[in-house]
DNA sequence: CTTCCTGCTACATTAGGTGTAGCAGATCGT
DNA sequence: ACGATCTGCTACACCTAATGTAGCAGGAAG
């Protein structure tokens, strides 16, 4: 079942291209796919390697998909990011960035919580 | 089992931020619950009617692990989502503001495909 | 004491992903 | 021409993750 923007996305009726995206990312593999072609084309297999080998099955399954949704190529050696791809690679970037803020604080706040487990510490 | 950075992500050994952040956010609902606490916070039952109506079971657990991410809060009434959230829920929007030109460009492409099969349609 | 919210938990069913094996096609060196 | 070695897959049995419905304990309000 091939979905796109304008076509329901599973728990929505309308086919709102946020909705569609959000589904399509929020399958396993689907964002880590992205990751590492952004980090450069690569055939099947070294794809396969770079992402800690899911089974082909998916991964196939997955490729599929963000070809129709025009993400990806499949052209001259193996896979690589469109244009759309590309720029969806640099949102992940940004998210990149933005996680090892995230990590820092978050590290901290459990760093906090087991030195001072004073009031309501758990 | 509770996922967070410095821990592996399932499909790598690095414990790196965005790879755990790729693990998370590529499970089913995870997007879409943060997408929609970031329209305002709600109770459980309001979050599951908002986003299509996952399991309870399921909701659950997606609350539970994205609490203890920092990324959501259970305090007043319902849920919410945490500084940490907010910022996360920016992306989001970015995110949807590409897809709609995104949702443009691909429906152009397919329009031509359909319009023009002359030289290697299908 | 009842009603109606809240946030859940239980459990049987089904969809989704895993892991290994292996195959057909293209490209190489001999 | 033949084997070796890539490529991108497909098949299939197995297991985990998600679904859908039911229902329960706790708190607030009438």
């Amino acid at each position: 079942m091939p979905k796109r923007p304008g076509q329901p996305a599973r728990g929505t009726r309308t086919g709102r291209p946020i909705m569609v995206l959000l589904d399509v990312l929020g399958q396993r593999w689907t964002l880590r796919i992205l990751w590492e072609l952004q980090q450069g084309r690569c055939t099947f297999r070294e794809l396969r390697s770079r992402c800690g080998g899911p089974s082909p099955t998916i991964l196939n399954r997955r490729l599929k998909e963000l070809r129709e949704l025009g993400l990806l190529d499949h052209d001259a050696p193996g896979y690589g990011l469109t244009e759309a791809g590309r720029e969806l690679g640099e949102h992940l970037l940004a998210l990149s960035a933005w996680s090892e803020r995230w990590a820092r604080t978050l590290a901290g706040r459990n760093a906090r919580a087991v030195r001072a487990p004073v009031s309501g510490g758990r």
